[in-house]
DNA sequence: TTGAAAGCGCTAACAA
DNA sequence: TTGTTAGCGCTTTCAA
């Protein structure tokens, strides 16, 4: 059916494998037949035959990214496209292909990288989140096959290859700045603790609270799993406090937006009545009202990072773990004002 | 090196072809020589290796989907997300496997269908988005390669298996719905006219306003390409106008919030002054201030359909176009108001 | 510099 | 019901 391998050799007057060289651009091929070849192959209109070559190679040039399951609505977050761009670029500029996972529950997760695995349908694996005891990651190491995470790993730090922020030093940086604005009532608001990101951040807070002396009760740590009902009674019940924060640390863009919905129905408006620092920076954060100060994670550059880190690792098994952290920048906007 | 199916057969005593018939559950082995080989294969730790498989049956068990190029942010759109999910659903039910591509440029796209296509690394393709003109498209076509677009193909409509929602008749009754509520005035703010789903959704205000016998000048469809300093800009001529409108119909829930946001740093809230309706009902839509009525377009379903679609055409290449329309539901919410 | 031939892991006639 | 064998399209020794 489609052009092969052989069809072009006939044409060229050659052996298969010579066509086979020629595509490899095996120098010790004549120029000669080369050129020759290769006007076969544009006749006849040949295309490698990619699972041929994978098959014969053992290998697929192909990555799989392993985004969260989507029980809830995380996966709109406008995170997972962005990285997923950074991801693409480098992978096409190396010429790998990108074969995602979007798994419903967790199981049907479970149930995709394993094919992907076990298939052999790719090389390597990027996960897309790091949580607590993750079954996924706990197979991808157990079978020794080549990932990177994308967030810091819950355990094996060392063993792992993974691309981050410093969350911490971010967390710490925003919180000091409420800190500077005169902000004394600093709440932190994030999303599971089983996130090992939520928890980094959360530590950061914590760590400029301490330093500042003033106070941290732990009302003032909010786990709002995402927004509706449940984070809604959250931040309901943090303002009915004796005496509320009047600065917020957020874990996330998009949840800073359903906290300022949610404040506002409260009677409480940003920043005039409470001051809202979050992290990532998504494109939304800027056309929101008020535009958000933010922490910059460079999504896109952490997509890019993760891409070449696993695909050095898929090339040679021996690459040892490293960990890039990628910097970040505090984009300061709207959602934060001195408090007098 | 991996475990393959000689191995097995090894093992369980039996001819490599008989495991194979296992795998493949066919009726004619015995149970008990089944039950023996899937011993084996459990004992040994096989899998299947994709690649050998795909090539002896001529078939990948993939899809490939397509993303828009990601000149500008669109890609930070929760519709994509979303849309995968419900794609991704499907295809795991199928047991398919679902590539993307997030290119870059749009040539960097092309080469990635290319790729996709020519390589034999997917069975079809699902174009997320549907322009004028487009390259991938015509290039699908011409291959006469297995593909469904989400949204209405430019042309061809008949040969081209599509998934989309009345977009039309969604706009009519969004129009129709302010028109119900007193406004006379009511614009339209759409993407770029590219894109076949800006046309559809401006014809259906069109259409409403012609029969409403309201003014529409001109001046009240504006492109706004997506946001930032050229949307803002035409926005701002459209409430300079000596008859700025009171209604807004904008194609996407992301615009729209941009859009109030302008509105509001020119003094202008919503819905007090303006009332706006949008498309899509992303989850943002629920969260923003205030929540906006919008057009459900069921972004899952698109998907599942889309996949579904795609995975019959594949299976069988006979199979006639179709099309399919997903209906929407409107979500009426607060950013539009009754005008005195 | 090139060709012949074996093999990657699997499927599917064809035989038995 | 099972085994034999010839591919699927490509890469890669080994020889020439």
């Amino acid at each position: 059916m489609a052009v092969t391998i052989k069809d072009v050799a006939k044409a060229a007057g050659v052996a298969p494998s010579t066509v086979s060289r020629v595509i490899a651009d095996n120098p010790r091929i004549s120029l000669e037949t080369k050129k020759r070849v290769r006007k076969s192959m544009k006749e006849l209109g040949y295309h490698p035959n990619v699972n041929a070559r994978n098959l014969a190679i053992r290998s697929t040039q192909a990555i799989g990214v392993v985004m969260p399951s989507s029980a809830d609505k995380a996966l709109q977050n406008p995170f997972f496209p962005e990285i997923l761009r950074g991801i693409g670029s480098f992978a096409h500029e190396t010429e790998y292909s990108l074969y995602v996972s979007t798994g419903g529950t967790e199981e049907e997760l479970f149930e995709e990288v394993k094919r992907m695995v076990q298939g052999n349908r790719v090389d390597g694996i990027i996960l897309l989140y790091s949580r607590v005891g993750d079954a996924v990651m706990n197979f991808l190491l157990d079978t020794k096959f080549p990932f990177v995470v994308v967030g810091k790993p819950y355990d094996q730090e060392n063993e792992i290859t993974y691309v981050d922020n410093d969350n911490f030093k971010a967390s710490k940086e925003l919180t000091n700045h409420l800190i500077e604005l005169g902000h004394q009532h600093i709440a932190f608001i994030g999303g599971s603790t089983d996130l090992v990101v939520t928890v980094d951040r959360l530590q950061g807070y914590e760590s400029a609270i301490k330093e500042s002396g003033f106070p941290s009760p732990e009302e003032y740590k909010v786990q709002a799993e995402f927004l509706k009902s449940g984070g809604r009674k959250a931040v309901e019940r943090l303002f009915s406090l004796e005496a509320p924060p009047t600065g917020l640390v957020i874990a996330d863009d998009l949840m800073s937006l359903g906290v300022i919905n949610m404040l506002e129905e409260m009677g409480l408006s940003v920043p005039e009545d409470v001051s809202i620092t979050s992290f990532n920076n998504v494109y939304l954060s800027e056309i929101t009202r008020p535009p958000l100060t933010t922490v910059d994670i460079q999504i896109y550059t952490l997509g890019v990072q993760a891409a070449r880190c696993l695909i050095e690792k898929a090339r040679n098994k021996e690459e040892p773990a490293k960990r890039i952290i990628v910097p970040y920048t505090i984009q300061y906007r709207q959602s934060t004002k001195r408090i007098d």
